[in-house]
DNA sequence: TTAAGATAGGCAACTACGTTGTCTATATAG
DNA sequence: CTATATAGACAACGTAGTTGCCTATCTTAA
């Protein structure tokens, strides 16, 4: 019993999947008074959290180097989504923070991600997409949050 | 009915499980004696295809400005996957067109994309694979073939 | 048939985002 | 107290994209 879908489908799919989806928030996003939010943003603000972390600590998250994510931090606290503070215990580090913008973005995210999922239950069923959800958790690495992936696609 | 799976799982593991795919297929690529090979360089010469192309229609098909486009035909040239000849009927057109390296590079390409897949089936059942291809298929675009999507994930 | 416009490709300058190397300031361990 | 490790900033560089411009060639229309 073989198989009629050629190999390459699979991995194409998915990516295609993955990049509706992130064009949709990011439309969602915009319309919502985002406009100026990347999809690499959100993978950020993520690593970033409530709790705030440093520029080192970041790159470790992200898998770059600290420099690279200097950098990205400066150009979201340019943009207003975080904030830099120094630390009183070690006075080398400064904390980055979520300002309530970024906090609010990050929300919006996380509803307009629920819209989207429900549509996608609406036309496939709860069932089907638990067992897609499911399905794809079995064959991907447990711990979601290996965040380094920006990095990853950006090194061809 | 409500679910427990937060919206943002979905793109996660969508982007998961294509990074992965993609993980294994350069691994085995390398081991096969392609190393230089990169994920990008598949959607290339996918997209320059057995009948050749040029860099302007290259750069249509992925999204990019010609100039990119002659750039990483550049690149492809060097490593010896394409080859640019003149076109006897329009001298200002160049036509690329894959190596007999990059045939192969592209055959064993295919066949490792098949053996990734029948993983997948061996450890998801063929029923379910199809089902979640089904509705993969179903949640994107029906054409396949936006090979753009380089440039859209670089673009953040 | 020749002039005007469109098209192909190459070059240069610039941007965005990553890298490594180096430097200073500050903590921490021996 | 000194040696080492860590945090962050700065500079130089690499890669892959962009736009603007130039030349060569093809196509169309007067």
């Amino acid at each position: 019993m073989s198989s009629d879908t050629p190999g390459f489908e699979l991995p194409l799919r998915l990516l295609l999947a993955f990049r509706t989806l992130i064009d949709e928030l990011h439309t969602e996003l915009a319309r919502q008074g985002y406009p100026d939010l990347r999809p690499n943003h959100g993978f950020v603000m993520q690593a970033i959290g409530t709790r705030g972390t440093t520029a080192v600590d970041l790159g470790r998250t992200l898998g770059v180097s600290k420099q690279a994510a200097g950098k990205t931090i400066e150009t979201l606290e340019r943009a207003g989504y975080v904030e830099r503070t120094r630390d009183d215990y070690d006075t080398r580090r400064k904390i980055v923070r979520l300002t309530p913008r970024g906090v609010e973005a990050l929300d919006r995210s996380a509803r307009i991600f629920d819209e989207l999922r429900a549509r996608w239950a609406a036309e496939l069923g709860e069932d089907r997409l638990r067992a897609l959800e499911s399905d794809l958790r079995r064959m991907t690495p447990a711990n979601m949050w290996r965040l380094d992936t920006p990095g990853w696609f950006a090194g061809l």
